[in-house]
DNA sequence: GACAGCCTAACGACCGGTCGGTAAATCACT
DNA sequence: AGTGATTTACCGACCGGTCGTTAGGCTGTC
């Protein structure tokens, strides 16, 4: 990737965060990159395409971070609070990608969106086996998996809607307050699936 | 609110739901609304105006549910379960009118978007008066109030985004699964605030 | 005849994208 | 080393099309 065209991806990724994708026109990007709007496209081949190559490398790279960082994990308490770690401190250090990531899913063609929603499942996944392993092993109570998850992925995303880098706390307190939130939600009480299956 | 006025709010809303705000042309909202683009502007002073009363009406019956919602009850803890009950329900009731005034502020204009954001916080708040008062009454552990006021509130609000109104769950289901996880993770082992205030 | 409710027609602005062209760097070949 | 061919990275001008919005006219009802 060359020097401008990182530049291009850069500045895409601020002004889409800060005014969202169909707002910021390519006039704009190019305006922030220091070249005529033409030149844009001697990079990438269209608007489109340059939302989908900054969703598809946050979403790989949130999917490496999880299975890097849960590989000399064990104990199924133990891996589900190093994802949620893991999961917590990539939103807040990437905000800005992954505030993009989780609204700007819409600007995709049908193809791509499909491609970045696959890889999505696939995250998803490692959480909700977690989840159903915890549940087996009777770590974590019995509960319905899907909603679960979505509880806990949408919970820790959500803070790369508010987080504020200066802010009055820092990533791995807030960490540590979604790690225990998390935790103890899923340890007891939670009710069991309905019944018909 | 004259008929085709109301109808134009609907299409508003399935459409904003659907595509989006920005995506959304006022000749699709004409379109489905049987009459002519120009017809829009005597009902509504322009597409933003329009946005804004769909957000402003949402978050004002939201408020009003919920306060509603917790006069009879008393009872920190019980009044908790009421408020996510409460919000639950709601949200997924009114799942599209929701899901856009959690997406689509951007398209507010300055003043607008204060208007929104102003009740908004006037929301979380009541949120966050419950959470300080279980935890002064050591019903809740303690914890970041406004860090676990959002993780309650973003948690439910994220049901709006997935919800399949004829899915595997009905909308109590849900509701008894939230309420349980969130009870949980506020009661015990939550970490304490940091040490400099 | 007043007014609500809708229409047709048109507006200027701006959008994403394409075009032909160009200076400078790099490569191929003697 | 020198030189012609090709590629890289960019530019300015411009296109067709769509957007939100406005002006002004028609029609039915009280």
């Amino acid at each position: 990737m060359t020097e401008m065209k990182t530049t291009i991806k850069q500045v895409s990724i601020d002004l889409f965060f800060k005014k969202g994708y169909f707002a910021t026109s390519i006039s704009d990007i190019a305006r922030g990159s220091g070249i005529q709007k033409a030149s844009i496209y001697y990079h990438y081949a269209s608007k489109e395409d340059l939302l989908y190559h900054i969703l598809k490398s946050t979403m790989q790279d949130l999917t490496h971070t999880l299975k890097r960082s849960l590989e000399p994990v064990t104990g199924v308490e133990q891996r589900m609070r190093a994802a949620v770690r893991g999961h917590v401190r990539f939103h807040l250090e990437r905000q800005k990608e992954n505030f993009i990531a989780n609204s700007e899913l819409r600007g995709l063609t049908a193809e791509h969106y499909r491609d970045i929603v696959d890889v999505r499942d696939e995250y998803e996944r490692i959480f909700q086996n977690l989840i159903r392993e915890g549940a087996e092993s009777s770590v974590f109570a019995p509960g319905d998996i899907k909603i679960l998850s979505y509880a806990i992925l949408t919970l820790c995303t959500a803070g790369a809607t508010w987080y504020n880098p200066g802010g009055r706390l820092t990533v791995d307190q807030i960490a540590d307050i979604y790690e225990n939130f998390i935790i103890n939600g899923l340890k007891q009480g939670t009710v069991a699936p309905p019944s018909g299956d």
